[in-house]
RNA sequence: GCGCCCGUAGCUCAGCUGGAUAGAGUACUCGGCUACGAACCGAGCGGUCGGGAGUUCGAAUCUCUCCGGGCGCGCCA
C-alpha cells in the first residue's frame, strides 16, 4: 500500500516538472507514515511541506496542486490536506478487508519477504568464554543476537548464526588448573586455592567427576605443587604471579599430554553445558568456531603475513605491533608479545580474516558494551587487510544490571557468585526470560529485577501475547461445542459485515505487519517486534470484550471468525520469529 | 583526562533518518463477568522529554555546552 502511494505521489511530482513549477534538478525524499490518529486517515505524507520551499510557495497551496495532480486509485478513497500542508490518505474499506483472505492464504508465511535478496550474512554473538555457565548478562546476547538473525532471515537474507569459542589462552589455563587443585582436594592433597582462580562449584563438580573417571591419574603430592610458589594476595604476594606460577607447575608435574587432557576435560565439560544451555534457551548456532583452530591451522601467521606485506607491522621492545593508529584507532596495538604468543587481537585478525575469506556479504558482530574500545582496531585491522570495513557492523548490547529488590547482584565468572541463565530460566520459564530480554533496545541500560520477575511472573507482557492467541483458539473451541461449524467460504464473502470501528481498528493492526518485520530486521531492532505483538493483542482483547463472535448471524459470525483466525495467524508468525510458544490454552 | 552508551509519568520503558494533542506497562482511584477464558476490557490520575543555548515553518528527535549515571581506555581474554 505504501509503495502504491509512493507511485502515485511519483506521477505528481512528474508533473509538477514538468508544469514548470517545481525545478527539475529537484529529486524529494518521498516519506509516507503511518498517522497516528485515525481522524488524519491512514497514511500521511509531508510532501507539501518539504517542497514548498523549493517550488516557491506556500505548503497548503502545493498540497492542494499535488493532490490534483495525482491520478486517481481504486485503493484511495479519501484525500484531505491538514494542518500546515500534510496530505492524509483514506484507503477504501473494502481493499483492508482484502487483507483477511491474504492472511488466510498465505498462512505461515504472510509477513516474509525478499528484500534481502538472498544475501550472505554472517551473526556472531554470545561468544562468551568457555570457562563457566552463562549467566544472565550473556542471556541478553543470546536472545537479542537470535531475534536479530532470525528475523533478517525472515525478510529474505540468508543468514549464518555464528559463536567464537576463546578456547585458547590464559584464561582457560586459570581454568584447567583451577578443576586440577579441585580435583587434588577430591584426592585428599591439601592446597590452598587461588584467589583468582575459579570459585564457582561447577569447577567442583568437573574436579569431582573427574576424579569418579580416573582415579588419581592426575594426583600429585601438594608439597610440589606449593613448592616455591610466590604467594597468593591475601599473604601479601601478587596474585597474578601466584596463579601464574601454578600454572606452570601444573604443566610441568603433568607433562605436555596429561595436562591437555586436563584441559580439554574442563573444555568439553563447560562447552557443552553451554550448548544445551543455549539450546533449551531456543538459540541455535550452525557454527561453533575454535580460537585454538586459527593457531593449529596457521591462520594467525598467515594473517599477520599479510598485514606486514602491507606494511602495517613493525618491533618495539621486543614485541610485534599492528599501526592501527594510521587507520583510525587511538594507538598501536601488540599482536605478538615479547615471549613470543600472539595476543588475543591477533586471533581476532585471524579470525575476521577467515570470516571475509568466507565470502560473507555483510559480517555482524554483536558484543557487550564494554568492548566498544575494541571495534576502532578490528575495523582498522580489516582496512589494513584490504577489506571494505563497512561490510563490519557491530552492534553493542548494553549490560543488564540485576537486582533483587532494591539490591545489586554482583556479577562475577571469577567469584562464583552470579545468577546463570538456567536459574534465571527455571524461575521465570523461557518464554518470559525470551521476551523480557528483547522487549528493550539493545543500546538501553537494563534493570532486571529478579523478585519481580520471579514473584510476579503472571504480569510479565509475553502471557498478554500469549493469552490472545490462546484465547482465539478458545473460541474455535466453543465453537465445536455449540456444534457449530466453522464456514471459511462464508466468512469471506461476507467480510463486509465486518464494519465496527473495534473490527477496523484490528484489520489495520493486522495491515501493519509486513511493513514492521522489515523496519525491525533492517534496524536490527527485534524490540519493535514486541510492542507491535503487544498492540495486536491489546486490539484483539478490546474487540473480544465489546462483541461476540459466537453470534446466531452464520455470516456474521464467520466473517468475524475469519478476522481472529487472522489475528491469531499473525501472533502466532510473531511469536514464533522470536522462538516464543503460542499455547492454544494457558 | 579521553572515548562510547544512556537521562522521557512515582517505577520499568517506547517514540529519535525533524512533523499534527509526547505514548504503553506498572502503581494508585473508579467502573465492567445471568457473555466466546476477568491471565481481560473501559475511564481517571500522573510530564519544565536532565538544564541552557542554537538551527527552522516546526525539536523529545539535529548541533553546541553544562549536569548526572553506566562502561571502556593492558605485551588480559
Amino acid at each position: 500500500m505504501k509503495q502504491k502511494l509512493e507511485t502515485l505521489l511519483q506521477h505528481a511530482i512528474a508533473s509538477l516538472k514538468s508544469e514548470g513549477i517545481l525545478d527539475h534538478g529537484v529529486t524529494p525524499q518521498i516519506s509516507i507514515e503511518r498517522t497516528k490518529d485515525s481522524k488524519h486517515g491512514d497514511f500521511a505524507t509531508n510532501l507539501a511541506l518539504a517542497l514548498a520551499k523549493p517550488a516557491k510557495t506556500n505548503p497548503r497551496q502545493l498540497a492542494e496542486k499535488i493532490i490534483s495532480l495525482l491520478p486517481t486509485d481504486p485503493a484511495v478513497s479519501k484525500i484531505e490536506i491538514a494542518g500546515p500542508g500534510f496530505i492524509n490518505f483514506f484507503i477504501n474499506s473494502d481493499n483492508h478487508l482484502q487483507l483477511i483472505k491474504q492472511i488466510h492464504k498465505e498462512g505461515k508465511s504472510y509477513g516474509l519477504s525478499a528484500i534481502g535478496a538472498n544475501k550472505e550474512v554472517q551473526v556472531e554473538f554470545v561468544s562468551a568464554n568457555p570457562t563457566g555457565p552463562l549467566h544472565v548478562g550473556h542471556g541478553r546476547g543470546a536472545a537479542y543476537g537470535s531475534a536479530v538473525a532470525d528475523l533478517l532471515q525472515a525478510v529474505g537474507f540468508n543468514v549464518s548464526k555464528e559463536y567464537y569459542v576463546n578456547d585458547a589462552g590464559r584464561q582457560m589455563d586459570i581454568l584447567a588448573t583451577s578443576v586440577w587443585l579441585r580435583y587434588l582436594e577430591e584426592c585428599g592433597e591439601v592446597v590452598a586455592f587461588p584467589s583468582n582462580g575459579y570459585r564457582g562449584e561447577y569447577i567442583r563438580d568437573i574436579a569431582f567427576n573427574l576424579h569418579k573417571d580416573t582415579g588419581n591419574e592426575y594426583r600429585r603430592p601438594a608439597d610440589l605443587v606449593t613448592e616455591d610458589i610466590p604467594a597468593d594476595e591475601p599473604l601479601g604476594g601478587d596474585k597474578e604471579l601466584h596463579i601464574d606460577a601454578l600454572i606452570a607447575r601444573a604443566k610441568t608435574l603433568l607433562g605436555k599430554s596429561l595436562y591437555n587432557d586436563l584441559f580439554q576435560a574442563g573444555l568439553s565439560v563447560i562447552l557443552n553445558d553451554i550448548k544445551e544451555d543455549l539450546e533449551e534457551f531456543g538459540v541455535s548456532f550452525q557454527k561453533w568456531f575454535s580460537e585454538r583452530s586459527l593457531m593449529e591451522d596457521n591462520s594467525i601467521q598467515d594473517a599477520l603475513d599479510r598485514l606486514d606485506a602491507s606494511g602495517y607491522l613493525y618491533q618495539k621492545e621486543g614485541a610485534t605491533w599492528f599501526a592501527s593508529s594510521r587507520l583510525g584507532d587511538e594507538k598501536d596495538r601488540v599482536v605478538v608479545r615479547d615471549n613470543g604468543q600472539s595476543t588475543y587481537f591477533a586471533s581476532d585478525i585471524a579470525y575476521h580474516m577467515n570470516k571475509l575469506d568466507r565470502g560473507f556479504d555483510q559480517i555482524i558482530n554483536i558484543w557487550g558494551a564494554d568492548h566498544h574500545g575494541y571495534i576502532p582496531r578490528v575495523k582498522a585491522a580489516m582496512q589494513a587487510l584490504g577489506a571494505d570495513e563497512s561490510k563490519l557492523k557491530v552492534i553493542l548490547v548494553q549490560f543488564a544490571v540485576l537486582y533483587r529488590g532494591s539490591e545489586r547482584v554482583p556479577m562475577s565468572t571469577r567469584s562464583g557468585e552470579f545468577v546463570t541463565l538456567r536459574q534465571l530460566r527455571s524461575e521465570v520459564g523461557t518464554d518470559a526470560a525470551r521476551f523480557f530480554y528483547v522487549m528493550r533496545k539493545s543500546e538501553q541500560h537494563m534493570d532486571f529485577d529478579l523478585k519481580l520477575a520471579t514473584s510476579k511472573t503472571n504480569e510479565n507482557p509475553v502471557f498478554y501475547v500469549q493469552y490472545a492467541h490462546a484465547r482465539v483458539c478458545s473460541v474455535l473451541r466453543q465453537l465445536d461445542d455449540k456444534g457449530w461449524e466453522r464456514n471459511l467460504i462464508l466468512g469471506m464473502d461476507n467480510l463486509n459485515k465486518l464494519t465496527e470501528p473495534h473490527e477496523t481498528a484490528l484489520i489495520k493492526a493486522l495491515s501493519k505487519y509486513p511493513e514492521l518485520l522489515e523496519k525491525a530486521a533492517i534496524q536490527y531492532e527485534p524490540h519493535l517486534l514486541i510492542h507491535y505483538l503487544r498492540e495486536l493483542a491489546n486490539s484483539f482483547h478490546t474487540y473480544y470484550n465489546a462483541h461476540q463472535f459466537l453470534v446466531e448471524d452464520e455470516a456474521l459470525r464467520n466473517a468475524r471468525l475469519n478476522l481472529i483466525c487472522a489475528t491469531k495467524q499473525i501472533l502466532a508468525n510473531g511469536l514464533s520469529l522470536l522462538n516464543i510458544n503460542t499455547p492454544e490454552s494457558m
